[in-house]
DNA sequence: ACCCGGTGGGGTGAAAGCTCATAAGCTTT
């Protein structure tokens, strides 16, 4: 079993312990063990195997854990996990995913109405019967109800994170010729609702085999000569794999690609040129002659276009201006020179300065900017006047030293309800980096919240305005407020837009992206990492720009170290 | 539960504010 399935089972335990009303520090326990074995080097469930090996070893896992691991280790389970298990029913677990409701919530659901799904719930609330609870009311009912319609949007969607690790690992154990990876999340987008993998060439047909052959697939939803689909992992993640030979992968590519929006568009185009486009090529309609079908260039060049990036995909303009030769030459990876916003111990950070600065220093970037919190963010430990300036005299004097690679001094700092900074500007001043981001009262009425943006972009001391619409991916709602006067100030004032890139957030997203560009905005694309690894999130977050249109000339830190520098006078 | 440090037991990751309902539970990173 995999790392990421034993943290699984551990976390999903800690929280049904929580729903029981179980010692905290034991359930901290099992999401802290969570949470290290998630990021553990080696494999875990090799190492209960190997008897010169101890578990022990690692961290935050002790006797009692060192026991469940074993127990995982035989038999995919542990005792308090069943126990827990039938005591609520597993489907409990999502409910926590409704806002408005936690663990005691849930407990006096069950225990009172037998809730159990999200279904049961919406039934409670429908029937007015949740407010007859002990602490729950007519509100609570509402707002229970307006939660489980975003959560259904969202439902059986993926965020990137965990879809790319699929992707890759998949990638890997095919073992075909050639393997590529179509539909929604080549086009990357922020959620996928499941993988389309091609493969052709040497080994295209054993490939299948493999596929539902797979330790991690579970149900297999079909399987035939040219295409299996599977379920895998413990979440359920549909893959489609289909075999095909390569004198035809470009259009299969370019067909599973989509969008479907584009897909039509483009058909519609080959029909008024005479041509037929179909998944197997582009054919002459008189006679059904092939004309292109191996590549996707081919393909987008007989219907009189430029290749179009996958990002671009989603009948926004893009066919039209391929056909004019004015697409946009889109920012890439390769061309981000720093990060501008990341974590680390002195806020909710899990890695020192100094470890980041390495991390990033690997990654081949020139600079960084440590952006902890402000003390507002008390649940995070953020940083208080004092200290944010005492940090930046370390930082100074880290760069003395030589880290390989320039660090700014920086911070996320909370704005206010009333759109004012968490700490003085003063302070603020002896910062080189200030990211200014929301974290609370993000219920606001939008014009409350617009004024609220408006003030913090008038403060001097701030350089970029941090996750802008506050989203978090499946779980939360962008918050309300007029983004083009909050756009158009930000591109009056020179104050940067963030695009958040972690797979959590991924905000801007793209049609905000564009909207700000037109209106003359500047962008960062950064990570917001709490731990190394997460640097490697800022390949999501050039993703998002490619998908807003944006070139390098558009992002700040593609910009060498001295020419930021003058930028931002720092 | 773990860890430390000691062989018995104490400490553990940080608080503020909102909502709904009247004391507690949830949210925020």
């Amino acid at each position: 079993m995999e790392n990421r399935e034993i943290a699984r089972l551990l976390s999903e335990t800690a929280d049904l312990m929580e729903i029981a009303a179980e010692d905290p520090f034991r359930i901290r326990s099992y999401r802290n063990a969570a949470t290290v074995i998630e990021g553990y080097p080696e494999s875990v469930a090799e190492m209960v195997r190997d008897p010169a090996r101890k578990v022990t070893d690692i961290p935050g896992i002790g006797k009692g854990l060192a026991a469940v691991l074993e127990e995982i280790q035989a038999r995919g389970s542990f005792e308090r996990r069943d126990e827990m298990l039938a005591k609520y029913p597993p489907t409990a677990l999502e409910l926590l995913k409704i806002q408005g409701l936690g663990p005691k919530s849930i407990a006096r659901l069950w225990e009172h109405y037998r809730v159990s799904t999200i279904d049961d719930l919406e039934r409670v609330c429908r029937e007015e019967k949740l407010r007859l609870l002990p602490r729950m009311g007519a509100k609570l009912e509402e707002k229970v109800l307006r939660s489980i319609a975003y959560y259904r949007q969202g439902a059986g969607r993926f965020t990137l994170n965990f879809a790319s690790e699929v992707v890759e690992e998949l990638t890997a154990y095919l073992g075909a010729e050639s393997v590529s990876v179509a539909g929604s999340y080549r086009r990357g987008k922020e959620t996928v609702g499941d993988i389309d993998l091609l493969v052709t060439g040497e080994g295209a047909e054993t490939a299948l085999e493999r596929f539902v052959a797979h330790p991690r697939v579970g149900e297999v939803l079909g399987k035939g000569r040219n295409k299996a689909s599977a379920r895998i992992g413990l979440e359920g993640l549909q893959v489609d794999v289909r075999a095909l030979p390569a004198e035809s992968l470009g259009a299969a590519l370019q067909y599973f690609t989509g969008s479907k929006e584009h897909n039509v568009a483009l058909r519609q185009r080959a029909l008024r040129l005479g041509y037929t486009l179909n998944e197997y090529g582009l054919f002459r309609m008189a006679g059904e002659t092939l004309v292109a079908a191996a590549s996707e260039e081919e393909i987008y060049a007989a219907l009189g276009l430029d290749w179009i990036p996958p990002e671009l995909r989603e009948n926004q303009g893009e066919i039209e201006a391929a056909g004019e030769h004015r697409l946009p030459d889109l920012v890439q990876l390769a061309q981000v020179r720093g990060d501008l916003h990341m974590h680390t111990r002195e806020s909710d950070g899990r890695a020192t300065l100094e470890e980041m600065a390495e991390a990033a220093r690997a990654l081949g970037y020139e600079y960084i900017a440590i952006t902890d919190h402000s003390k507002s963010l008390a649940m995070a430990n953020g940083l208080d006047e004092r200290r944010a300036v005492d940090f930046a005299a370390r930082v100074r004097e880290a760069n003395r030293q030589g880290l390989g690679i320039h660090v700014f001094s920086g911070l996320e700092c909370d704005i206010r309800r009333d759109g004012s900074m968490d700490l003085t500007d003063d302070a603020l001043a002896e910062l080189d980096f200030v990211v200014a981001s929301v974290h609370s009262y993000m219920s606001l009425e939008s014009v409350e919240m617009t004024d609220r943006l408006l003030r913090a972009l008038e403060n001097p001391h701030v350089r970029a305005i941090g996750h802008p619409t506050g989203r978090v991916l499946l779980h939360r709602e962008a918050f309300s407020f007029d983004f083009e006067r909050v756009a158009a100030a930000a591109a009056k004032r020179g104050v940067l837009f963030e695009i958040n890139a972690s797979p959590e957030r991924l905000d801007l997203d793209a049609p905000l992206i564009r909207q700000a560009k037109a209106l003359g905005a500047r962008f960062a694309i950064s990570t917001d990492a709490h731990h190394p690894k997460h640097l490697a999130n800022m390949r999501f977050g050039v993703s998002m720009a490619r998908r807003g249109w944006l070139e390098a000339a558009d992002i700040v830190n593609t910009l060498p170290l001295d020419r930021f520098r003058v930028l931002c006078g720092i």
